[in-house]
DNA sequence: GTATTGCTTGACGTGGACGTCAAGGCAACA
DNA sequence: TGTTGCCTTGACGTCCACGTCAAGCAATAC
């Protein structure tokens, strides 16, 4: 399948596709009159691109998953590599989180500070007391 | 006071300082000379800036703040399109956590079905059961 | 033959909050 | 008078994942 196809059956573009191969994220060979080709493992590492950066996940944390895929394994987080991005994402994550609770319940304080209304506790913040 | 000075107390740049000066936030007398002067209101004003900043907001999210200092009240929030700007913000963060609280969820799960490794549960999560 | 779509490469634009350099003026001190 | 340090404006660089435009070739439809 050429370019088009392949952005349209994984819901992008073909300037992204362009965009990860210059990257050296996603391959492809070329037919005779120059166009990009590619097929159903491309599809495969493609969604396995796109579905983590929907996660949030820089192109550069997708590399291990996409080598562990050309590897022959049978999914991107079988190798190691991937699995050490799975762990760090979830500490950066815990990490964030953390900081925006933090930073909400000051908001929040300073809103009740200012209106004189104590604001309604967070879904988020833990009941302390 | 002149840049230097104001930045250092501020515990920011001279470069930051007239950076809001270009977008209109911070603005500065001038000395015969042509050097930027500033006054302790001046300095009031930046931190409120760097307060919101430290925050996560964004610089035209701290203008209502800067008005209402600039309009004599004692402080940024006691003006209502500043309490506007924390009750967008209040919302905007819980989006952002909750969004944030299911990305790690599903990071998690994928770990540990890649290890089959059950992962201990993350604070944030609420123990659904 | 021609109109339309799809492909190619290259290159500049986007947003946000600045960092960093360049070329030069102003002030104080030795 | 020279050095040092602070100030001025202007302008390009940074990060990231692309969007968008341009010029031109390839394939298909009619």
């Amino acid at each position: 399948m050429r370019i088009g196809e392949l952005a349209k059956r994984a819901g992008t573009t073909t300037r992204t596709l362009r965009y990860y191969e210059s990257r050296g994220l996603l391959r492809a060979r070329r037919a005779d009159n120059g166009y990009r080709t590619y097929d159903e493992d491309d599809l495969r590492l493609l969604q396995q691109i796109r579905t983590l950066q929907d996660f949030g996940f820089g192109l550069e944390e997708t590399r291990p998953f996409v080598d562990c895929l050309r590897a022959g394994h049978p999914a991107g987080d079988a190798c190691p590599a991937s699995l050490d991005v799975y762990r760090r994402k979830l500490d950066e994550l815990d990490g964030l989180i953390g900081q925006l609770r933090s930073v909400r319940a000051e908001v929040a304080a300073r809103l009740a500070l200012a209106t004189g209304t104590p604001e309604p506790r967070c879904q988020f913040e833990r009941t302390t007391e």
